[in-house]
DNA sequence: ACCCCCAAAAGTGTCAACACTTTCGCGCAA
DNA sequence: TTGCGCGAAAGTGTTGACACTTTTGGGGGT
C-alpha cells in the first residue's frame, strides 16, 4: 500500500503534494482529520521538509487549514459554505454553457450524446457510481467548450471542494433520471445556439442539486449549520 | 527597508508569504523575475525553510510559477489569461450586484453615497489613484451586500491578479467620469431592488473595463497574444 | 473517587549543512 | 574574432538535528 517513488520529475513537493490531494479527495484522510508530518514523510519515502512545502500548497488551494504548532487539518466544510459553492458553480456552469454555443463541433456533439447514452444505460442499472463519473465529464465537456480556461479550472475546483463536505449529506436518491433529462435539455440547447436558453437551462440544472442538498439535510439532521 | 520582525503569531511562514504579496502586489517583485530564496531569507531574517513554505503557499494562490531546478519566477499574465479573468469578473460582480437588492440597510446607503460622492471629487481633480482605491472599496462594498463569502473571496482574488498583468495596458484615460456614471446607475439599481437591472449594469460595467484594455493593447501593440 | 500538577512523549517550527543542477566566465583552440 | 568546453560560482533540493509547544498519562494530595 506504500506509494511508489516513481515521478520526481516535477519535485518531490509536488508529488507529494499530489498523493495528499488523492488522499483527501478519496476521503482516505477524512475532513477535520489531522495531518502527521513524520508519518506521511515515512509513507512517501522523504523528509517532513517536502511533506510541509506540499502541505503549504494545499493550504493555498484551501484544502487544509494549518494551527500555530498544532497542525494542519483537513478543512471541512459548513453547511453554508457548501451552498455558497453551490450558487458560484451555477453562476459558472450557466455561463460556460452559454459559451458553449459558439464552439460546438461535430466532434463535440458526438462525445455529448455518447455521455446521455451511456448516464442512460446508468440510470436503468442504478450504477449511481458510473453515473457521477459520466455527470462529471459530462459537465467538464461543457466547461471545454466554453472556451475559457479560468473558468474551467475554476470549475474543476468547485467539483473538488465538494469532497470537503460530510458525506452523509449526499443521499442522491433516485434523481438520476430527471438529472440526466435536465441534461438533454440543456445539450439540445447548446446544439440549437439557444443561448439565453443553455444559459438558464445550466444554472436551474445545479441549483436542483443544491435544493435536493438542503432537503437531505434539513431530514437528516435537526441542527441547522449557519 | 529592511520587514519589521514583528509578528510571527501566525508562523514565520505565513509572515514570509505575507510579506512577498505585498511586494509583489506593488511592483517590487515584477512578473517574470525570479525570487531568490537565500536573499529572501536574510531580508526577511529567517533561513530558507520558511521561505520555501511561503513561496509554496503563493504557487498553491496562482501567484508565482516554480520551475524545478530553475526557481520560481512571478507569474505574468498573458492578455489571453487576463480577458479571461474579466469575463469571470463580470460574471461574479454581476451576480453580487443582484444579490445585495437583499442586503441593503441604511447604513449602507449612506456608505455608497459617500463613496460616490469621493469618486465625483476624484474625477474633478483628475486623481486617478484615489479613484481607483474608491472604485475599489465601492466593488468591495457590492460584494459584501452579496452576503456570499466565498464570491467575496473569489472577487478579491481577481483583483488581486490584474495586478500581475504589465502596467503599460492600463493606460486608464479620463474614463472616470463614465465609470462613476455607471457605479451611479448600478447604486440606484440596487437601491430600488432591481434584480435585473442591477445585475445587467454590474456585469457591463467590468466588461466596458474590458473593452478599454483590449483597445488600449491593439493601439500600443501590433503583436496580438493569443 | 476526583482533581491538579508535572514529567515524559509526541509533534510542530526552524535551522544549518550537504548534494545536485544550472548558470556564468574564462581560457584555449580553430 | 568567434566558438567551445571546462571549472568555479550561484542557486535550488533535500535532509537530519535541534528548539519549542502541546498533549498525554501517571502519581500524589485532598
Amino acid at each position: 500500500m506504500n506509494a511508489a517513488p516513481e515521478k520526481p520529475e516535477q519535485g518531490l513537493p509536488v508529488f507529494v503534494a499530489d498523493q495528499l490531494k488523492q488522499l483527501i479527495y478519496n476521503g482516505e484522510l477524512k475532513p477535520g482529520e489531522r495531518l502527521n508530518e513524520a508519518a506521511l514523510a515515512l509513507r512517501m519515502g522523504t523528509s517532513r521538509g517536502p511533506v510541509r512545502e506540499a502541505i503549504r500548497m494545499l493550504t493555498g488551494l484551501g484544502l487544509v487549514k494549518a494551527v500555530l504548532n498544532r497542525g494542519v487539518f483537513v478543512r471541512q466544510m459548513s453547511v453554508r459554505e457548501m451552498l455558497e459553492l453551490y450558487d458560484l458553480r451555477a453562476l459558472v456552469f450557466g455561463f460556460a454553457a452559454e459559451r458553449a454555443t459558439d464552439h460546438l463541433a461535430e466532434s463535440h456533439k458526438a462525445q455529448f450524446e455518447q455521455l446521455l447514452d451511456a448516464m442512460d444505460v446508468a440510470c436503468e442499472t442504478e450504477n449511481a457510481n458510473l453515473y457521477y463519473d459520466l455527470n462529471l465529464k459530462f459537465h467538464a465537456l461543457v466547461l471545454l467548450l466554453a472556451n475559457n480556461q479560468r473558468a474551467q479550472a475554476a470549475y474543476d475546483d468547485y467539483v473538488k471542494e465538494m469532497h470537503l463536505f460530510r458525506r452523509e449529506y449526499f443521499n442522491a436518491p433516485g434523481n438520476m433520471r430527471q438529472s440526466n433529462a435536465e441534461h438533454r435539455t440543456l445539450y439540445e440547447a447548446i446544439a440549437k445556439g439557444a443561448k439565453a436558453k443553455a444559459k438558464s437551462t445550466a444554472e436551474r440544472h445545479v441549483l436542483k442539486g443544491r435544493e435536493r442538498l438542503l432537503s437531505n439535510i434539513n431530514s437528516n439532521s435537526p441542527l441547522a449549520g449557519l
